[in-house]
DNA sequence: TCTGGGGTCCTAGGACCC
DNA sequence: TCTGGGGTCCTAGGACCC
């Protein structure tokens, strides 16, 4: 029987703010732009939720302190946060900003055969928990169980800053009584389809067969299907290669961009592009695919893809297809509150393939490596990339280049 | 309470090839 | 001449998560 361990930080980004500034513990503190992205339990208190605009939190609670947050600062804490994990157990996943899995099947620590292993667990539990807390000052909640789906649940039983321990065997009494809308997969979309053929809790789930769910729902029926029976058993994923690398930013609260000021998007996009390409280069990746996104003010969305024919770590080629790219999605949009990029189809860049590139290519490539460096002694902003001339006096600038609007969540 | 940014995975339809 | 079927790749978009 598999035992995992699921981690998550309470309250993380106003944890961090609280860290931070010593000033804001105990009260009640929210970060975000536009929306609260997270908020302390002291805000919590007073009818502040994840997801809820802005104005509506100050309005329920007037003295909440609303911080732009910090994603660089949140990073170096997640990362510490990992390394006290990896020390319990070397089979990590880093789930999310805020969570984590840890593989404990097997492990010394959950003691001797014989030994009651729901006390060992707690025991180890005790331990991890105090060790995050020297190390980071941050707070943890932690759940254990026999999947994924039970352990995640019993961290939100643990909330904040407990331990709940689900033993083998007790997984179906636990998942019985959650809410379908609970489990992991079930978003607003499948649970009112679930709802409309009388199934709003996991037990009642328990009645549908597995190809019944498959047919309606896909391959997330059948997920579905296996989370709500217990029988979620994907490995971890330690250390995998990512899907995607992107970087989005939005306009002024419903204002949105006039058509005049198209030079303006353009250079938001090449930034944009600018930065992704730099993050890519700095987990030694290459792309194969460039995405453009835009979002009108009217909610409608478009985005467009185009593939490079080689994979590439070039800005100049990157941001020349997405340049394109957004020329033909702006055709038919007059006002835009959003744009962003992906860089998509995403291999390692070995050793072996980087000779591959033809000269001209090592060349560019080897500028692209001294402006890297460049920036990574004296700042992002030390050197702006070609474009981006129309942010310059509109955009105020820090010491990682120009300061987007969501600085919580944007890297 | 309709508002952030960074992700993952799935599906449908078209292009293209054999 | 527009008729068969299957595989694979690509693109657009939906649903979901934190």
């Amino acid at each position: 029987m598999r035992t995992l361990l699921h981690v998550d930080i309470d309250a993380f980004l106003a944890s961090v703010e609280q860290l931070r500034d010593p000033a804001l513990f105990g009260r009640p503190v929210a970060v975000g732009t536009g929306v609260v992205a997270s908020r302390s339990y002291e805000a919590k208190v007073r009818g502040v939720a994840t997801a809820m605009p802005l104005h509506e939190a100050l309005r329920r609670c007037p003295e909440l302190v609303v911080r732009p947050g910090d994603a660089r600062l949140a990073e170096r804490y997640r990362q510490r946060t990992a390394e006290v994990l990896r020390e319990f157990a070397p089979q990590v996943e880093v789930c999310s900003l805020d969570d984590f899995y840890v593989e404990l099947t097997g492990a010394a620590a959950l003691g001797a055969a014989g030994a009651d292993p729901a006390a060992a667990a707690l025991a180890l539990c005790r331990r991890l928990r105090d060790q995050v807390r020297a190390a980071t000052g941050l707070s943890v909640a932690q759940g254990v169980g026999p999947t994924r789906t039970v352990a995640a649940l019993a961290t939100a039983r643990a909330k904040p800053g407990g331990i709940c321990i689900v033993p083998a065997g007790r997984e179906h009494a636990f998942l019985a009584e959650f809410p379908v809308v609970d489990l992991p997969g079930v978003g607003p979309s499948t649970q009112a389809l679930l709802a409309a053929v009388g199934v709003t809790q996991v037990r009642e789930l328990w009645a549908f067969d597995r190809e019944l769910l498959q047919q309606s729902l896909g391959a997330r029926g059948d997920e579905l299907w296996l989370r709500a029976h217990g029988r979620d058993d994907a490995p971890l994923r330690s250390e995998v290669l990512p899907q995607s690398i992107s970087r989005e930013t939005s306009f002024e609260p419903r204002g949105g961009l006039v058509a005049q000021e198209r030079p303006f998007l353009r250079a938001m996009l090449a930034y944009l592009v600018d930065r992704a390409a730099a993050e890519l280069r700095r987990q030694r990746l290459l792309a194969r695919r460039v995405q453009v996104r835009v979002d009108g003010i009217d909610g409608v969305r478009g985005e467009r893809t185009q593939a490079l024919g080689v994979a590439t770590d070039r800005t100049d080629l990157l941001w020349g297809a997405a340049q394109a790219l957004l020329e033909g999605l702006l055709e038919r949009r007059a006002l835009v509150r959003r744009v962003g990029t992906a860089l998509l189809g995403l291999e390692r860049c070995g050793v072996a393939q980087g000779q591959l590139f033809a000269a001209e290519d090592q060349a560019r490539r080897r500028l692209g490596a001294a402006v890297d460096a460049l920036r990574a002694r004296h700042g992002f902003g030390a050197i702006l990339g070609q474009g981006v001339g129309a942010l310059l006096g509109q955009v105020p600038t820090g010491r990682h280049g120009f300061v987007l609007r969501t600085p919580s969540l944007t890297k």
